[in-house]
DNA sequence: CTGTTAGCGCATTCAA
DNA sequence: TTGAATGCGCTAACAG
């Protein structure tokens, strides 16, 4: 592979003047055209760790993931590149696999690897994340969880219950369940149940609450241990599409024969027009909300502040 | 931030004893407990970009993905991780969203990076492929496709196709309708319809073969289209477990009364478990295919030979 | 507009 | 076992 001083040799200048045509450009149009030629026929690529060692920005953006399969993640990744390509950021992804230590270790490599931000994609903010993201000197953002005094970009998930408990008590319901989760989750276990809760009783509606996990595997079994108790349904509400469609698959099933007239999930996943009967969702900003964090991070790399908690709102 | 010389100072030695400590190891023991102890007190790292600017080795392994939503690519990605920790490598993500123009971006800039090698989950080899592989002078992987003269991991398409035409054809069944993709995609349009069509044969079974698309939606309306001036369906098999889904949405959807009693498609998707009535797949060893391009990939950075082309069986 | 020089942080000679 | 010196490829002062 060649180098600037190869480039240099060949153009009979110096590598100072190579380096100047790359980057402000201050260079005599002559020697510009001659660089342009000789380093275009080379295909020469300046050395991006030689580049990043000198410079204190590495144009790289850490982002870490919980999971791959999953609408949401890759709407808000979608709109985070969308940007990076914008911004001639390089996205550095990391895959934790939605366990704990993998996203501290995550945290740590990635700013070994001297990143110039992290985006956070978190299920769980806990002691040890606290710890890490306090000893790594790179700004952090969290995506979709916030934390007091940690940035971070959540959606609204109180107006998106609200907005469904709204909608599914004008049709006057009898019987409303709702699987929730756990309260540890701050957006989804209390503001997204508070939301839907204060919806319905707008309308005098006070459903039952049970709650499950969100894994699917794990929500179906506690749908069906559940509803197999119970004998009259109106609408059945997930905390998540992913609840939803367990929801479903226990409804739908053909040795139960009481089954809802509506099945309600949040999160707007597509699977959940391509079972039948379809889920109703409610859509969030998944990409937009990647987009924000970008332009978030963005200012916090220039150290410029930044609103420490940014909500988007839902598409209602 | 701390560097070499300040921990070096810090411990009344050279810069080249602390460099020791790190790697060979070199060193008295004396000076090893001291070096241990101010390592970690200041927990100071090695700066990765002067290491990887001086070493040939940056231990980062780029991976192309075209999408992030699908358990193929889940599963691989798993796969890959998994032998990444274990054998310290950072893993590079790069998103393409399908398109081929981000592919080949992605090749040139991770060759920029300096990654040790690419793994390619690639839909599809074009010409301006081919083109960029030869420049980057790079390990590169093909995951998912084969392609004469270069590295790839794949399914075997074909006996899985084959495995599922014996498994319908000692069902006897009447009517088989078959909706496969483009024979572009050579492992998927062509093997795996082979595999299918001579498993069939086998049982005096011929299907009708409609080709459409790999995408959800545009599956979708081709299945809507070409099943409504069908009136006979006993099982239908769409090529992927994407199309097969569509396949379902149509069939139950509740205007249509002639409805197939098996549908099956190809891939595993755990989706095709959570529709109801679920539809029959076949389990590729994703995972297995994301260890092994790592083991092929670490083959060839240490310029081992390895096999052009190997091939993952399937689960039966 | 251009070239010389120095240094980013590290690993590796070569002597001691 | 240790330290001094050198260079990886690049950019930024500075001087011309």
């Amino acid at each position: 592979m060649k180098n600037i001083s190869d480039i240099a040799k060949l153009a009979g200048v110096s590598k100072s003047t190579v380096s100047r045509y790359l980057n402000d450009g201050s260079v005599s149009k002559k020697t510009r055209l001659k660089l342009s030629k000789i380093i275009n026929e080379h295909d020469y690529q300046p050395n991006q760790f030689a580049q990043s060692l000198r410079a204190t920005q590495t144009h790289l953006i850490g982002a870490i993931i919980p999971r791959m399969n999953s609408y949401a993640v890759d709407e808000t990744i979608k709109g985070i590149v969308s940007q990076c390509h914008q911004h001639h950021y390089q996205l550095l992804l990391n895959y934790t696999g939605l366990q704990i230590e993998a996203e501290i270790d995550a945290i740590e490599t990635l700013s070994r690897s001297k990143v110039d931000a992290i985006i956070l994609m978190a299920t769980d903010i806990t002691e040890s994340h606290l710890e890490v993201i306090d000893k790594a000197d790179v700004p952090i953002i969290i995506v979709g969880q916030n934390y007091p005094g940690l940035h971070s970009i959540t959606h609204d998930d109180y107006q998106a219950g609200l907005s469904v408990g709204n909608w599914i008590g004008q049709r006057q319901p009898h019987h409303v369940h709702f699987f929730s989760v756990t309260e540890n989750d701050i957006a989804v276990g209390i503001h997204r149940k508070n939301g839907l809760l204060d919806g319905l009783a707008s309308h005098q509606i006070k459903p039952s609450i049970f709650e499950t996990s969100f894994k699917y595997e794990n929500a179906l079994e506690d749908v069906q241990q559940y509803l197999s108790q119970i004998d009259k349904v109106d609408v059945l509400v997930g905390a998540t599409d992913a609840i939803a469609l367990a929801i479903h698959k226990y409804s739908f099933n053909s040795e139960r024969n009481c089954k809802p007239t509506i099945i309600h999930g949040f999160g707007g996943d597509p699977m959940t027009q391509i079972v039948s009967p379809s889920i109703r969702t409610i859509q969030f900003n998944y990409f937009e909300a990647g987009k924000r964090a970008m332009t978030e991070v963005r200012q916090l790399i220039k150290n410029e502040k930044t609103e420490e908690s940014v909500v988007i709102p839902v598409k209602l």
